[in-house]
DNA sequence: TATGATATCCTTTTT
DNA sequence: GGATATCATA
């Protein structure tokens, strides 16, 4: 038997060996599913299968350098492990890309396209909506783009759109009629731009594998094996991709969990899992069901949530691991406790031996960091926060990238847009307005019609023209010096004479001076790209000869398709002794020992916003369960009464979830039921809220976060100079009469404010005299008018629920102390 | 045209 | 609360 067959249970074996026919391959959360595709692979290459004839594909760049190394260890010296760099194996965008360069001319693309993010793709569905003249309150850009993405997902063109008199009505319906303009408009300016997004990737090689059937027939006889892994996160395009490529060999293997399926919102289909059979019925069903991973408990629990969920394959989920701890659950009154309950937690796991790396903290929203991040830093508990704004997402980075793509490629709207007048150099809004509507007239690219076109026929006067031209004089040096440079010397080129450098050095803040270390750290990465790409050059990517003594510098164009897939989880972390803070989703198809799961509450966990979809709540159960099955050990969930949000205090109650789990598995100090209805001491709730004033003057001091502005001559910085040590309890404003019916509302509640060279000690008025009563109108600054249903006592203090009158607002429990409640007459 | 102050919107998850 | 759009002012 061959080696890679030996450390393999019978299910996995036979997953392994099976590679000749279409698989299903089920496999529960830490049933080994990573082994058996890599070994699957490694075994495929040992049997004589030729490695640039498998296609495997992933959803992460990790994922896939992942299995590319442990494939690499497995394959037998004797047959050479190097094979393994010959797979094709990578993200789907990844993959898609390469081909779509490749094939590029087919679409009428230059196969040095650029790629647009989603902020790229939201500015030019601004740029449109604005030149269209649509009303932007019904044409707000995010709306516009997940139709967008949405159509182009489920693979609906937009001449497909506009005869489904379904999608009409629907667009009518949402005020939206003129949609369809909008998406037809989109589509032909990132053509016209050489801009492909994200979702084009996927809707543009469907559209060359149905238009070109000799390059699908190149591609079909080039993957003969294709593999795809998570594969219940499919969606429509992904899905047709797959089946036209297995088309003429139909050696399919798919792996995934139905129950860990959680990207409905980014159009994935639980539905490619669930009938896979439908689509190749001589495919062979492997389960994997026995969770290496977790302990009994763990598995137990999660089970126990996912039975709830209607649609889902049979499949029994099993630990034979250690019984385990406990679940523990941790119950906190504010937010703010609710991280000192957890880092407290954490820290002492640590003293009883834990690695900080072995420690996780999971949450429903990336906003949910804030909290733990600060509670982390004043403990002195190292961690890392993944996600959130990747360093190629931050301004200066898009920036200096902008300029580098308008290089590349000077028919990118967005990019000409973008730095235009960055750093400022006198051209404003009405002079890009001028060139554009130009440039849109004449069916050119706004960069086309500034190096060609007549200035003053636009508009332009003879100062905005100057600036103009020498903007384009600057662009085109830029270009040109590139030929006698190096990558890095280029990146600094650009950085210096676009003045960008210069602009962070006068304004000399800290956001500046970290914006200078971020350019820096990119000008670092083209050289590092430099000196890698010379070192794989020397092979030949088709032949595997090694090429002696050719090194080439890659172009711009190389780099900044690096670039353009790389997300915040991609980055190479040596420093890994860190506890982990990262949002569920990311968090999938990792494992640690220790894991928090943070913030259970109604309306967070789950979410708000996944009520009114169809299979919302399954999937946040989904969420759920996934969640719970990345802790091998340990697992801890917690929930706070009261949370700070959107500005004001808000009660919650604990998820669902946390009475959906059969509670044998739970260690869990109290009553559910009693949660939110607890009296407390009112001493509590203000040292709670103290801490909040104080957390937001320390954080900052942090390196590299938000500072402040320091007019010049104040040699000390504003929070230095407070007369009142932070120690005392924080004041409040003594209650004071409601102002009467009609009154202004601004000065309810808004900062007191402060007097010169004094950090506001206390925030919050408060308006409460006494006046509340149920039927009482009332207005919130936030959610505006409404009637109170309901009061109660809660600690020094009272509970007000209101039913709003705006429907969006709905019924609110609110702290008296701290809703900006006014009496309306 | 650039800037700072004020109003308004948006609040899920991400390749 | 926070990011962004708009407005007012120099």
């Amino acid at each position: 038997m061959s080696e890679l067959l030996k450390n393999l249970n019978e299910a996995q074996r036979a997953a392994v060996v099976n590679y000749e026919s279409p698989s299903l391959i089920v496999a529960g959360a830490g049933s080994g599913k990573t082994r058996v595709l890599t070994s699957r692979i490694a075994y495929m290459i040992e049997q004589g299968v030729q490695p640039w004839r498998i296609l495997a594909m992933t959803f992460t760049n990790k994922a896939a350098n992942e299995m590319r190394e442990r494939i690499t260890a497995m394959i037998p010296e004797t047959l050479s492990p190097l094979q393994a760099r010959y797979i094709w194996m990578g993200t789907f965008h990844s993959i898609f890309l390469k081909i779509l360069r490749m094939e590029a001319d087919k679409l009428g693309y230059p196969s040095s396209f650029t790629i647009y993010d989603t902020s790229d793709s939201r500015n030019l569905i601004k740029t449109i909506v604005k030149e269209m003249n649509l009303p932007d309150d019904h044409y707000k850009p995010n709306a516009i783009q997940s139709r967008i993405s949405l159509a182009k997902n489920n693979l609906v063109t937009p001449a497909a759109y506009e005869a489904n008199p379904s999608y009409t009505a629907e667009d009518r319906q949402h005020k939206i009629p003129d949609f369809i303009e909008v998406y037809k408009a989109y589509m032909r300016r990132c053509k016209d731009n050489a801009a492909m997004d994200f979702d084009d990737m996927l809707l543009n090689i469907n559209i060359l594998f149905r238009d070109f059937p000799d390059v699908l027939a190149k591609y079909q006889e080039r993957f003969q094996y294709i593999l795809v892994d998570e594969y219940q996160d499919t969606n429509y395009a992904q899905y047709v991709i797959i089946r036209r490529l297995a088309d003429k060999h139909h050696k399919v293997c798919v792996v995934g969990d139905d129950a860990q399926s959680i990207y409905s919102f980014r159009g994935a289909k639980i539905e490619n899992i669930l009938k896979f059979r439908n689509d190749f019925p001589q495919a062979q069903v492997f389960k994997l069901e026995q969770n290496y991973r977790s302990t009994q408990n763990i598995v137990g629990a999660a089970n126990s949530i996912i039975e709830k969920n209607k649609n889902r394959l049979d499949k029994a989920s099993f630990s034979k691991g250690d019984k385990g701890a406990l679940i523990k659950v941790m119950k906190a009154y504010t937010d703010q406790e609710e991280a000192s309950l957890v880092a407290d937690e954490v820290r002492s796991l640590a003293r009883g031996g834990a690695k900080w790396s072995e420690i996780a903290l999971l949450y429903r929203t990336n906003m949910q960091s804030r909290g733990f991040e600060e509670a982390f830093r004043r403990r002195g508990i190292p961690y890392r926060i993944y996600g959130g704004m990747s360093f190629y997402q931050r301004k200066e980075v898009k920036d200096m990238m902008a300029y580098m793509q308008l290089i590349v490629n000077p028919n990118d709207d967005v990019a000409f847009r973008r730095i235009v007048n960055y750093p400022t150099r006198g051209i404003g809004d009405t002079t890009v307005g001028r060139l554009a509507q130009a440039a849109l007239s004449k069916g050119q690219s706004i960069w086309n019609f500034v190096t060609t076109g007549d200035l003053k026929e636009a508009g332009l006067n003879g100062g905005a023209e100057r600036k103009v031209k020498d903007f384009v004089a600057l662009i085109e040096s830029l270009s040109q010096e590139r030929a006698t440079m190096t990558l890095y010397e280029f990146g600094l080129n650009v950085a210096t004479k676009s003045g960008i450098i210069g602009s962070y050095k006068i304004e000399n803040t800290p956001e500046a001076q970290s914006a200078l270390q971020n350019i820096e750290e990119l000008l670092n990465s083209m050289q590092l790209f430099s000196e890698q790409q010379q070192a794989e050059m020397q092979f030949d990517p088709a032949t595997g000869e090694p090429l002696e003594g050719v090194k080439v510098e890659p172009s711009v164009t190389e780099w900044l398709q690096s670039v353009a897939l790389l997300t915040d989880m991609d980055e190479q972390e040596e420093d890994r002794e860190k506890v982990t803070l990262m949002t569920i989703h990311s968090a999938k198809g990792l494992e640690f020992k220790y894991v928090f799961i943070v913030g259970l509450e109604e309306n967070l966990f789950p979410s708000m916003m996944s009520m009114d979809a169809a299979d919302g709540l399954e999937e946040e159960r989904r969420l759920f369960y996934v969640a719970l099955t990345r802790a091998m050990e340990k697992a801890y969930l917690s929930f706070s009464e009261m949370r700070f949000k959107w500005g004001s205090m808000e009660f919650c109650s604990p998820s669902r979830f946390l009475s959906e789990i059969d509670p044998k598995y739970l260690d869990m100090a109290f009553d559910l039921s009693e949660a939110g209805d607890r009296d407390r001491p009112a001493e509590t709730i203000r040292k709670n809220y103290g801490d909040h004033n104080e957390r937001a003057r320390e954080s900052y001091d942090r390196p590299g976060g938000r500072g402040q502005y320091r007019p010049a001559g104040e040699q000390r910085p504003p929070w230095e100079r407070r007369s009142e040590p932070s120690k005392q309890m924080p004041r409040y404003e003594a209650p004071r009469p409601v102002e009467g019916p009609g009154s202004r509302f601004k000065s309810m509640g808004t900062r007191v404010a402060k007097p010169e060279n004094e950090v506001a000690t206390v925030s919050h008025a408060v308006a409460d005299s006494g006046e509340f009563k149920v039927g009482q109108r009332v207005m919130h600054s936030k959610f505006g008018i409404g009637t109170i249903s309901h009061i109660e006592h809660f600690g020094g203090d009272r509970k007000i629920t209101v039913l709003f009158d705006d429907q969006a607002a709905g019924k609110k429990t609110l702290l008296s102390k701290y809703a900006k409640l006014a009496i309306v007459g």
